[in-house]
DNA sequence: ATTTAGCACTCGCCTCAAAGGAGTGCTAAC
DNA sequence: GTTAGCACTCCTTTGAGGCGAGTGCTAAAT
């Protein structure tokens, strides 16, 4: 791939980018100015279609980036956008504002990532698992109805309700409670050892049966409020695609994205290192986002990966801006979120 | 209005809801017996008109119900539809199936009413404010971080993160937490009495700013775990009603209903009593939902309207259907809301 | 007096063909 | 190796014509 070529290449995805038009010889040769004529743009063109980098909808249209296509310039063209200071200091300001819980800092960070790329941004909560327990507490309801109440330090909180045995009453819970405090409080969920457990099951051995039922409760992400949970914002967004001008194409992206479970299935092919993950079309491997791609990443709690922050988009994405906007936000994330939680800071 | 025109205007509102199609008068004279011609159906069809329960989109083509056509066919015409007794067995086992806690119930149920509906649910979550505390308590996170865990009877859970003063610690929290709830278990938080306040302020005099600062997050809706939230789902159901095949519609919608502050205005204007509530197009006045109806109505909790079920589809719905179902569904979720949190049934 | 058949008329929608235009590939000249 | 020229392709737009559904009106039938 010589270097005419790569500035071939890149002036057809900018171009197709900004007005999602296949774009032909004549237009390059007018608006980037490399120098030589629509001829030999078109000879470039006819290379770089037959090394699979760009593709033709049909005769005598102009050429579109193909997936390989995108997949070279977000891999060797693509510049880093600089995050603007000013935009810079706008989301400062905003975590600095919001820095009281996750749930909040997340909210607005995901608000914040759609108004910005106008895609749809993803963010999929941070689970119990990063964080350390600071409470924990059965409470009863209506018994033989209670409720494990698990407070984290990031503020999360984790709450399941179940039934336990008619003759164990509020006194019993307290004592539970009391016990499952001293014991388990300062650990991460993950962390909780047997030999932890088998002393709380010593101490409170006529509870065998509540405290198996809590634990349980403890370590299903199910009941978790907001934990795990996926949140989608700037839904709408998609919309002003004009590739999604389609009722039809409309309709199966939303039922996709109204299914969490799929979501978590995108989500899920994001890399853990830490760096920004780019999934192009079929990349995804599901065949009803190949107009689409995801650009995602994880972000930190206390030196473990605990939520994941994306950008889903058509394939003709902005790449350089959405990769650096999340970038950004995720590096800032992980730093206000560990300040959040201990004032660490060791991302 | 003659018994005649009643018929057909029944008619054209039935096979306008089935169809979406302008209705013809041969249409009506086939499919519906009225033992007349076309010829006189057209006179009649003139007359409605002209009285204003029915449009003609252009010249020459069949007749769409108006407003007012609907709102006499809501008012008047409509026979109350029967749940069926399989449907009916359906939801109360997944009801019983789901009897754990408030959030849960309300899930199943506005799943099943977008599902049985085909149109868009809306849940508005009951807020903390017709239970019974059940368990109040400070929990110390990164200090001066606190947060302010409150559980309902009804298993809803309400979290306010707070800063407190430097020189508040662990103990102080654990104290008020005891002096908390010792107080208000069992009260509403609609009726914690000014009485119990200052008992509260003189016995934890030292800790004034602190008490200020629970009382202030408890009385705030917004922290609230998922109470005064509103729900949406079957989102994507509108988009097979032929009305929302133009993608410009879909979008003002879909962008309304990312809104939740407009939804909560469009909920307001339930009428509280306990019956269903039909609002028809402009009636809801909003003129992003001009061509929307939504049915809605309250259920109660402890004698008190706590949250809102509601649904939403195009102007042209099957009214009948949906009332009976929003009927039956506050009815059973007011039932088992009740079971659920005192084995009261006073609804 | 009401109902109905007949008929002319309106108007949206579909089809089809023609025109237009954007873009290509090839060839030959530079 | 580059470029101008040109024929060719194929999508898209445009407009006219025909079709069909449906109406309102009138006059005849009940």
């Amino acid at each position: 791939m010589d270097d005419r070529k790569q500035k071939v290449l890149l002036a057809i995805i900018q171009d197709y980018v900004a007005t999602a038009e296949p774009v032909g010889s004549r237009t390059i040769a007018r608006k980037y100015q490399l120098g030589v004529s629509p001829a030999t743009i078109r000879n470039e063109m006819a290379d770089l279609e037959e090394m699979g980098y760009i593709e033709q909808p049909h005769t005598s249209a102009g050429r579109v980036p193909s997936i390989v296509g995108y997949r070279y310039y977000v891999d060797s063209l693509m510049k880093k956008e600089i995050v603007p200071p000013d935009l810079e200091k706008i989301i400062r300001e905003g975590l600095e504002r919001k820095v009281r819980d996750v749930g909040e800092i997340m909210h607005y960070t995901g608000q914040l990532l759609a108004k910005l790329t106008s895609y749809a941004a993803l963010v999929m909560m941070p689970g119990l698992f990063g964080g350390h327990i600071r409470h924990i507490q059965l409470v009863p309801l209506v018994l033989p109805r209670v409720t494990l109440v698990v407070v984290m330090d990031s503020g999360t909180i984790k709450n399941h309700v179940f039934e336990v045995e008619e003759d164990i009453g509020e006194d019993d819970l307290s004592v539970i409670s009391t016990v499952l405090n001293a014991k388990l409080r300062g650990m991460t969920v993950a962390g909780i050892r047997r030999t932890v457990l088998s002393e709380i099951n010593l101490e409170l051995s006529r509870y065998r049966d509540v405290l198996n039922r809590a634990m349980e409760a403890l370590s299903d992400d199910r009941g978790t409020v907001e934990a795990g949970k996926i949140h989608l914002d700037g839904m709408f967004n998609i919309l002003n695609q004009p590739e999604f001008h389609n009722v039809e194409k409309v309709k199966t992206l939303l039922t996709l994205l109204e299914q969490e479970d799929v979501l978590k299935g995108l989500l899920s092919g994001t890399v853990p290192a830490g760096s920004v993950t780019v999934r192009i079309g079929s990349e995804m491997s599901c065949r009803f986002v190949e107009e689409c791609s995801m650009v995602s990443a994880t972000f930190r709690m206390g030196g473990q990966d605990v939520g994941i922050l994306a950008v889903l988009g058509p394939t003709r994405m902005e790449y350089a801006r959405v990769v650096s906007l999340i970038e950004f936000a995720t590096r800032n994330l992980s730093l206000y979120l560990n300040r959040l939680v201990q004032g660490r800071e060791d991302w």
